[in-house]
RNA sequence: GGUACCGUGGCGGAGAGGCUACGCACCGGAUUGCAAAUCCGUGUACACCGGUUCGAAUCCGGUCGGUACCUCCA
């Protein structure tokens, strides 16, 4: 019924996507860990993979596409930025969360289907834990930490394509004497002195929290099961996350896979590095907003590059993007969408989400405003009205309200017809200058904010 | 050092053995009191060097350059 494509990055093809259960299809997608304003590099993973959850709703129905996206709401960072604030824990993951959300809604991100969050899930990852340890691939050091040993498993290292020596060799990691193997990595950690009761749970194996990577194992078990579909990140992700991801569920599973399909978008770049809380060269999606930017001209932007590349983000982008979207809301004046999607943009998106071919399609139908519409909005545009498109927004700082705009027009409109073309013109550049652009049409006078 | 990815016209960006997208910008024309918008027209680009082929930007080999990952990161 369907043919999407998808770049598996366990296989490094492109693969027909076939679902496990036939008509139902199951997606994990690794969120964010909530102490801080969304940056623009996580907004580009949830629009990113927003298009893959947009066109599974529209090729197997709604009702059939599972598509998870986790929180992360207990963790290193967040306990020390709570020290840092004094804010109770809680308080600032649940702000966090919703900060979240509105950024990703600015953005015409769809709800997911669930949103579980780390701190819901303890007893599943103890759980999980416990088979590792029964089954000898974990184990408790003497500093009190639960280490997964990676020599336990044969092809540990599939999906980064490292082998362990690999690993070894790459030492920048601090080698503990608690572990038994440098590459064992943590599954439960012991509470430290220092650190708040609200960030400890109660364990088999003493006060303590999970491991970062232990969470989406155990999540994604208990709402997609043992084996699923498809599992999503970014690319930063592959190495060391998925890959212990995949070593913890297919050994406590025993499964010969996680998922079927890894699918990783590419990072974002900012003068061609990349952007990263660790660089502090980032910016959060409310900096753009606050700028005046609209959330459809961000989304159309992130979008404007294949998911799998490095995307630079520039001003110049930001512009492009205003430019292409301002066109196609001219072309469509808000005519009904048509009921079906054109197949020419589903068959760009359904080949490993191709957008930028997407657009390309969507720009060839500006003659054709249904059409254009029903397309613009399966990409989760074209979501405002016209008018609204060009002359809402923040009321911006040309102090001019719609009504005295619409007074000088008129005012205009009688200069024109006395041919007083000097006080006309007079008018259009206060106008020009206060960023309202006139477009005299068949119609009459419209205005738009430039 | 290891593991991947990538080098396309002024810029952005698809494509992927022959039919040379698309957008932005620029320039010319139509239209307009002037504009804006719109329409028409103008661009033979695929890092470099070899090879395979009737034919290569696309396949193969090498060179150069860039980026990411190698236990904080989407």
């Amino acid at each position: 019924m369907t043919e999407i494509r998808l770049t598996n990055t366990l296989t490094r093809q492109v693969e027909d996507l076939v679902p496990l259960v036939p008509g139902q299809v199951g997606v994990y997608l690794c969120g964010p860990t909530v102490y801080d304003l969304a940056h623009l590099g996580n907004a580009r993973s949830a629009v990113n993979f927003d298009m893959l959850h947009r066109l599974l709703r529209h090729d197997f129905g709604v009702e059939n596409v599972s598509f998870v996206r986790n929180i992360t709401d207990v963790e290193d960072k967040i306990i020390a930025r709570a020290i840092e604030t004094g804010r109770p824990i809680g308080q600032l993951t649940a702000a966090s969360t919703q900060d979240y959300l509105d950024d990703l809604d600015s953005l015409s991100v769809l709800p997911v289907t669930n949103m579980p969050r780390a701190t819901e899930y303890i007893a599943e990852m103890i759980d999980m834990i416990t088979v590792l340890i029964d089954k000898g691939h974990a184990y408790v050091a003497p500093d009190g930490n639960v280490l997964f040993h990676v020599p336990s498993m044969d092809d540990y290292g599939q999906l980064s394509r490292r082998s362990q020596d690999d690993i070894i060799a790459g030492a920048r990691v601090e080698v503990s004497s608690a572990k038994k193997d440098a590459s064992d990595f943590v599954l439960w950690k012991p509470k430290k002195a220092n650190e708040p009761d609200s960030a400890a749970f109660d364990s088999p194996w003493g006060l303590g929290r999970p491991g970062w990577h232990i969470e989406c194992s155990a999540m994604s078990k208990s709402i997609l099961g043992d084996v699923f579909d498809i599992h999503a990140g970014g690319n930063d992700l592959i190495f060391p996350h998925h890959e212990n991801e995949i070593a913890q569920s297919r050994c406590a599973n025993g499964t010969a896979h996680m998922a079927k399909t890894w699918l990783h978008n590419g990072m974002l770049m900012v003068e061609g590095q990349k952007m990263s809380k660790s660089l502090g060269n980032f910016f959060t999606v409310r900096d753009l907003l606050g700028q005046g930017h609209r959330g459809e001209t961000l989304r159309l932007s992130l979008l404007s590059g294949h998911y799998r590349a490095p995307l630079d983000f520039t001003q110049a982008k930001l512009v492009e993007a205003k430019n292409r979207l301002d066109s196609w809301y001219r072309a469509w004046n808000g005519a009904p969408a048509a009921a079906e999607v054109p197949g020419s943009v589903l068959r760009a998106v359904r080949d490993d989400l191709n957008t930028p071919q997407a657009f390309a399609e969507i720009d060839a139908l500006k003659g054709d405003p249904a059409q254009l519409a029903a397309a613009a909005q399966f990409l989760g545009l074209l979501t405002h009205t016209p008018a609204d498109w060009f002359q809402g927004g923040g009321e911006s700082d040309d102090g001019l309200s719609s009504t005295g705009i619409e007074a000088l027009i008129v005012e205009r409109a009688d200069a024109k017809k006395a041919k007083n073309f000097a006080r006309a013109d007079e008018i259009r550049n206060q106008l020009t200058e206060a960023g309202i652009v006139l477009e005299d049409g068949a119609g009459g006078t419209t205005w738009r904010r430039g």
